[in-house]
DNA sequence: CTGAAAGCGCTTACAG
DNA sequence: CTGAAAGCGCTTACAG
């Protein structure tokens, strides 16, 4: 027996046609139940083990899921946002449960994503993760669908998407936020993060926290409001910076993601100003190290594992075209030391 | 055209044989550059990819690396160390610029890991990721090996090892940081995290403390070692809550990485004892948040991006059957406001 | 430089 | 329940 053996080696040793053994590898209820298990011993004993290119060229399916990750063309090298690399896991260990592979991939949002993974059935479908102006990468989304690929997209839920997305709450999200920083005692809350149909997510955070403005009976100023369009901290730092140079005075402030709250802290703490005593801080995601910033940070929770079981399921239902709805997901207001002005 | 083109399509439409158009796609110097031009033409219009199943199957490899990450199984669900987590980033960057895809898979160590992807001709080589029993787990890699899989393992690079490892400088790592609380005029440093050949990774760091120690005219005492094996904040905190037990006296603790010295840390501090004016501490891996802990934690890094771009070549390297040897990256001290006594 | 043909290792009608 | 045969879409000797 020299090389791997394939189902013809099984089929000579157990007597059998190499029909039937590929059938009782694959539990095929055509096979009687001793004829099943005497190829499967042989199967066993010679380490056999299904040729998955062959198996799929075959059957025209893979068994595989792609997940592509696009980035801003900005984001450096060395990091990727903690909370796409917990969505990263949990979406995995989703693939895993299911019997799904998963293949990863990351790209510039300028890449041509629509022709990769699917078109070459390297993948029966692929989940799309990422942050980005939405607007620029709206007609690949359009063709990826026109081609009749099967896709499922983390990001905001909004009416007329060429695809199906699922997304936490993003409206309540940052609806909670306000709400609680309102609490606190907090008049001048600003929000750092794009505010515009470019970012659909950071502006549904901030659509919540306008909202909650109102019903609190304050009126968001678009003095406290200053985009932040990349979720970094670099960003983050920019922004607060530019929030100081416009000298409108504020007392709290909502980021539209951890990262850009931790870069807003650490500009604030460079000029000497205390969080939360002076100013109160609130993000977005609950990254992992949120809770080790000092002070901790306030943040709304996206639990990245339901999400992740989510697209994988919805995925693999568009893949045996069972209906699919577009997905809202609930978000939890963590809140620590960051926004809590009873120690002040 | 129904359904996807192939390169028959492609044939018919250029007038050419489809030899001559997979010879042409792939760039074979057989072609002639004007043929060559109109086939490549005539495969966008068609919007036409290479079939990889087929493609696979006809040349017997897959142009596919695969990574296995595994845990303890004592891990859950929810978190990933963020060490590796970067790993993975790196790793599929450098995958996807040398034209590999790249699966992904977390498997826990019982698995039967040497049967799944090599064998079933989903990728040409594995990549090893993972904390564990090393002891454990290296029949398997000897089974993997005897089988002829491809496969490079991040680790710990000891003598008789079964495959291809590649790791940092663990002793230098170990070394450096004992070396530098000496010099901040620590005389009792204690180690967190195991120093038996169970751990090969933190035994070398705990080898290199113990080297630096004696360098010192200090003696590592047995009472100041206390094991951590898994590499999570619950047992750094364990191992701190059994080292303050023994009320042995310390004044710096060296965790063998850096969520067992969050964990420590933690300890510490719900007991009022002050890191560093107290005790000094450092960790290993200098993960993403370690420069946002209060204090700021002094670490040993090491540079993922290399790791990942040596792992990932060598693994190439072997598939191509080019030599290859174990490679020991260097790392770097990282000291910040944690371990720094003249804060005291 | 090009083409006709074989064949990679499976799955799946089709026939019994 | 089982087998003989076709064929998935390529790549690659082989022949010219």
């Amino acid at each position: 027996m020299k090389g791997k053996a394939t189902s013809f080696d099984i089929a000579h040793l157990t007597g059998v046609s190499q029909s039937t053994v590929s059938r009782a590898l694959r539990d095929s209820p055509l096979v009687s139940e001793e004829t099943r298990q005497r190829i499967k011993a042989a199967a066993d004993q010679l380490n056999y083990k299904v040729d998955k290119n062959a198996s799929n060229l075959r059957s025209q399916h893979s068994g595989t899921l792609a997940l592509l990750l696009f980035e801003d063309p900005t984001a450096d090298d060395s990091h990727i946002n903690p909370f796409f690399l917990s969505m990263l896991g949990s979406i995995t260990r989703a693939c895993a449960l299911r019997g799904y592979d998963l293949l990863i991939s990351f790209q510039q949002l300028s890449y041509d994503w629509h022709a990769d993974y699917a078109d070459t059935k390297k993948a029966d479908g692929i989940i799309l993760l990422g942050y980005g102006d939405y607007l620029a990468y709206r007609d690949k989304l359009e063709k990826l669908a026109a081609q009749g690929t099967h896709s499922v997209r983390w990001g905001a839920v909004l009416p007329d998407q060429p695809d199906v997305s699922i997304g936490c709450d993003n409206f309540q999200g940052g609806h909670a936020v306000a709400t609680h920083l309102l609490e606190q005692g907090c008049k001048r809350i600003a929000f750092l993060g794009d505010a515009s149909s470019h970012y659909p997510e950071f502006f549904e955070r901030y659509r919540g926290y306008v909202a909650a403005l109102q019903e609190g009976g304050v009126t968001a100023e678009p003095m406290l409001q200053v985009d932040a369009t990349e979720s970094t901290e670099q960003a983050g730092y920019g922004a607060m910076e530019t929030l100081l140079e416009r000298d409108a005075p504020f007392d709290a402030v909502f980021a539209a993601s951890d990262l850009i709250a931790i870069g807003a802290m650490r500009a604030l703490t460079d000029r000497g100003i205390k969080v939360p005593d002076q100013v109160a801080v609130a993000g977005f995601d609950d990254i992992p190290m949120a809770r080790f910033l000092n002070p901790p940070l306030t943040t709304v929770l996206q639990d990245t594992k339901l999400a992740g079981e989510t697209l994988v399921d919805n995925l693999i239902r568009l893949i045996r075209r069972e209906p699919v709805e577009t997905l809202v997901l609930p978000v939890k207001l963590v809140v620590r030391r960051s926004s809590l002005l009873a120690s002040r």
